[in-house]
DNA sequence: CTATATAGTGAACCAGGTTGTCTATCATGT
DNA sequence: ACATGATAGACAACCTGGTTCACTATATAG
């Protein structure tokens, strides 16, 4: 325990978590109960235009199964929809329903609040400062995050 | 993506992934290449003392079957042995072995270099100021973290 | 000595990941 | 025009790590 490098990652885990959660709490209070944290990272994965099992796949880092499973959950929670696509009637095109939409603009409306909070206990420039050396420490492209994958193995 | 409040959370988890990629990126290399990062979490609630199924479920926040598989698991791998307790029959206590301590005493001096590397990235007192941050939003409870369950259900 | 609480185990299940195999469809080169 | 190869999706079998329910064995209290 004299290890001062252990507190590091636990910090930046329970700031996560803390977020995490707390945006779930308030997401569930906005009729949205049943989606998981997983499911945010994936929506916005799936972006406004759609997405195909094999490309929300290579975009998140994991198998094409499994995208395909992640969007059944969703399109049976009721988040996406899937059509065929008339120009390649082998793709099934995931979009976002409008509930989908609305959790996606809830969510981003609770993290910022939550910045907010963050920055009234800390000061906007102590905060700045923070994001800015979280982001000199990590890769650029936040989009690259292998997310579901990472989480599985853990 | 024009919401401010987005990056804040994406970024302390990719951090913190980082961390502990690096960390078992670097364990591999030091006679560890089976251990998984939940296991150093587990191997902390473990504690010299040992601990049952029971305790280590409370501990973490899971049931005690599912910290009873873990052990199985650690068991396995051969971080953790099992005695019966002479005092009470019922109990199995797992305790590490040096194999396992090996691990934790490893993990501890990684971490250091790593924050090393942090501060020789971002100087000592930027890093300082941001564990002060985190700290000061974060529980002070470092150990209930209910790490394993809260992923599970990610 | 009986009744209750506790430790551990096993089974059935779930979510989300993996790989391997298979079919249907598209795209291309001769 | 057609054979060939690439791609999209689905299905099956399996892994890990969680869950609940049900059960046995042991300990402890009245």
């Amino acid at each position: 325990m004299s290890s001062q490098g252990f507190e590091l990652p636990l910090r930046l885990l329970l700031a996560f978590r803390m977020l995490i959660d707390e945006l779930h709490t308030e997401l569930a209070r906005q009729g949205h109960p049943d989606i998981r944290p997983m499911h945010g990272f994936v929506m916005q994965a799936i972006g406004p235009a759609g997405t195909t099992a094999v490309e929300l796949g290579r975009t998140l880092g994991v198998s094409k199964q499994a995208a395909g499973k992640t969007i059944d959950t969703l399109e049976r929670i009721g988040y996406v929809e899937r059509s065929t696509d008339p120009h390649d009637t082998r793709r099934r095109v995931a979009r976002l329903t409008p509930y989908g939409e609305d959790a996606l603009d809830r969510s981003a409306r609770i993290f910022d609040a939550l910045r907010a909070r963050w920055a009234g206990e800390l000061g906007e420039e102590r905060l700045q400062a923070l994001e800015s050396d979280l982001r000199r420490m990590t890769p650029d492209n936040l989009w690259r995050l292998d997310i579901p994958g990472w989480f599985g193995t853990l």
